[in-house]
DNA sequence: CTTTACCTTTACGTAAACGTCAAGCAACGA
DNA sequence: TCGTTGCTTGACGTTTACGTAAAGGTAAAG
């Protein structure tokens, strides 16, 4: 898991690289801290704890960059949360993996339409774009200046 | 605007193609008349009326069309709004076109972020998949059977 | 010791996007 | 004429995804 040289050691032992505060990832991902306090709520996280404070580690920064991807792409919290756990099935239970594999294949197939959505749409915008700049053009007006 | 030869032509002569109920497109689109109505009330279509009865035409539909991608894409209502305005430029106001111009590349540049997600996330779940796929095999079990 | 700066939980508020009645008009078949 | 079917307009309910206080713990700085 780990990749190379550990720096950054923190003095309980755990090894796990360097840590986070909720505000700092909130900074980092342009989210609020209560956002990422309801996105463990809703189980999408489970950072340590120091005392009474959250500990986020590289893989909750991971699983958090995650989140934000998925609600780029307009999955809601329950959606993410099953697509969280295709990344985390473990060997052994290929019970839980045949449901992954169907779970995300139904994924796979949704965003498979998403890609052609966005293509056709960034077609047609790009050449709605360009009629606009040639007609401004012709009308002696220069689409890019002020 | 009209290709070809026009048939269906109502008997109060408008010449618009064929037209459809509410329940008609909502059975199409997979809507119910309720949402069809208040996309209406949003301002996204303003369909003719016979009596008190809403009337559909084909440039409706397409606009209710566009209204089901924008919304298999994530955007809001809003944003859906402003995307359609974008198709209703009409010629001689300079002004608004500009207005157009900039809000379309917003959005270009947004979509664009938007299929690197896509294609990024497809990459990803193709790789989990096939990793399913292997161990599974390994297990000696069959993937696609039952 | 107090202020300042974060962090915490609890809980109520809210905007968006509809769902779900309720009550009623209009046309059509039996 | 009655009943059914489909459409209509309200109006209130619901879920999701947070926002926004309220009230308080803790640790370093002044």
């Amino acid at each position: 898991m780990l990749d190379g040289v550990d720096r950054q050691v923190k003095a309980d032992g755990a090894a796990e690289g360097r840590t986070y505060t909720i505000s700092e990832l909130a900074e980092e991902f342009g989210l609020t801290a209560r956002t990422i306090r309801f996105y463990e709520d809703q189980g999408l996280l489970s950072p340590g704890r120091d005392g009474q404070n959250r500990v986020y580690n590289r893989r909750d920064r991971a699983r958090l960059k995650l989140i934000c991807r998925g609600k780029r792409l307009g999955f809601s919290i329950a959606e993410i949360k099953d697509f969280i756990d295709l990344y985390n099935v473990d060997d052994s239970q290929t019970g839980q993996m045949r449901y992954a594999l169907t779970l995300g294949r139904e994924r796979i197939r949704s965003l498979e339409q998403q890609l052609l959505d966005v293509q056709q749409t960034l077609k047609e915008l790009r050449e709605i774009d360009q009629a606009i700049v040639t007609h401004l053009r012709q009308q002696g007006v220069d689409p890019d200046g002020t």
